[in-house]
DNA sequence: ACTACCAGTCGTACGCCGTATAGGGATGGC
DNA sequence: GCCATCCCTATACGGCGTACGACTGGTAGT
């Protein structure tokens, strides 16, 4: 609050005339943010249509990561969420699906990219953490690690998967489990929508 | 850090002896929940013992509402994760699979299990805000808001949802996405299996 | 011209908070 | 008897969110 004021140029107490308390002014940014989310309209490709959504959604998140921190325990639920739901259960009509189905849908994939948002916000802590080692320190490290484990005859895997060099991007990771979330609500959707079709 | 030590009844600088800050007490919560969590041995269902260990999460972080608001910043990567991560990657051993591959699919369902557990812990504070309210009045209100959403021609999916009065329970939305991810990933592996055995 | 009212701001003060600093007491080894 | 080690306490500092009350400028009504 007194830091809010300051960049104002204002005195701490003028921010209580616009704002209730500091709570309401941190609700009122995170239902800013989630307005700044960029929702396509339907395209008549639901695919296509989440997947640019969950992206908009990470990089929103991504570009103010304070969020993460917030959006914990508080839940905007306010205007600016409406039309973020309304385009994806729109992108998910015309496909033979109740809106029951839709919305679980909408769900399992709004729990995919929230928790991939929260989970790189940690990586990059984790990173910034480390920002004085170099890479190659960092490499040095993780195998020096690796050797431990061996050593000590703990957690194999974990271990080979150490000593493995090579992972995806970050990017790639959020479009694989993307991926592979869509494919099974796919598949879903298509037995749903053949047993109705068949008797 | 002052309401600990009351609660210990010692003076608030005695915690400074076994702890460095409040920063790191909260880091040691972290990872002291995160060894709370149960991780079953790998059975030899990949799919079970992913499903279980899904729960495991979900039901601890249940346990303790608070952690959801502090993992959005602070990771552990504390000695308690890497049996979690251990068993995981065991658990997809024995597929034909990568250790890179099984990392990625750990990922994306450490992922889902994550948001869902943020997600969760979001209704239950706004449940909880709204403890006065008799269920009745709850459903009420959200129909209210669905013709209102109806009257001024906004929202119409959105306001058919809120018409919409049957739901999963949470244990079920959880169930349906996790089966749906877990689906999308075992075609994946197939497929690569597959891909690997034909020429 | 005088008043009433309103939006918006400010200064002061209270009671919290985390923690820096310095200083005990107990215990056990020499 | 002396010292080191462990664990704890008292005091104090600077920062926080915000309750309270007073101030200012502008607009509207009479």
């Amino acid at each position: 609050m007194r830091r809010v004021a300051r960049d104002l140029g204002v005195s701490p107490m003028a921010l209580y005339w616009h704002v209730a308390s500091k709570e309401d002014l941190l609700r009122l940014m995170v239902d800013a943010v989630e307005g700044e989310i960029e929702i396509p309209q339907p395209s008549g490709d639901w695919r296509a249509d989440l997947t640019a959504t969950a992206h908009g959604y990470r990089e929103t998140l991504l570009r103010h990561g304070w969020m993460t921190s917030l959006i914990g325990h508080r839940r905007s639920l306010g205007p600016n969420e409406l039309p973020h739901i309304e385009n994806s259960l729109a992108a998910l009509d015309h496909l033979g699906v109740t809106i029951r189905q839709a919305f679980n849908v909408l769900m399992a994939v709004e729990t995919y990219y929230l928790g991939f948002a929260i989970r790189e916000q940690q990586e990059l802590a984790a990173e910034r953490a480390n920002t004085r080692l170099r890479p190659a320190q960092v490499r040095k490290a993780i195998m020096g690690e690796a050797a431990r484990l061996r050593a000590e005859d703990l957690y194999p895997h974990v271990a080979e998967l150490f000593e493995e060099g090579q992972f995806l991007t970050r990017d790639e990771r959020f479009d694989f489990g993307l991926a592979r979330l869509l494919d099974g609500i796919q598949a879903d959707l298509q037995a749903g929508v053949a047993s109705k079709v068949e008797p």
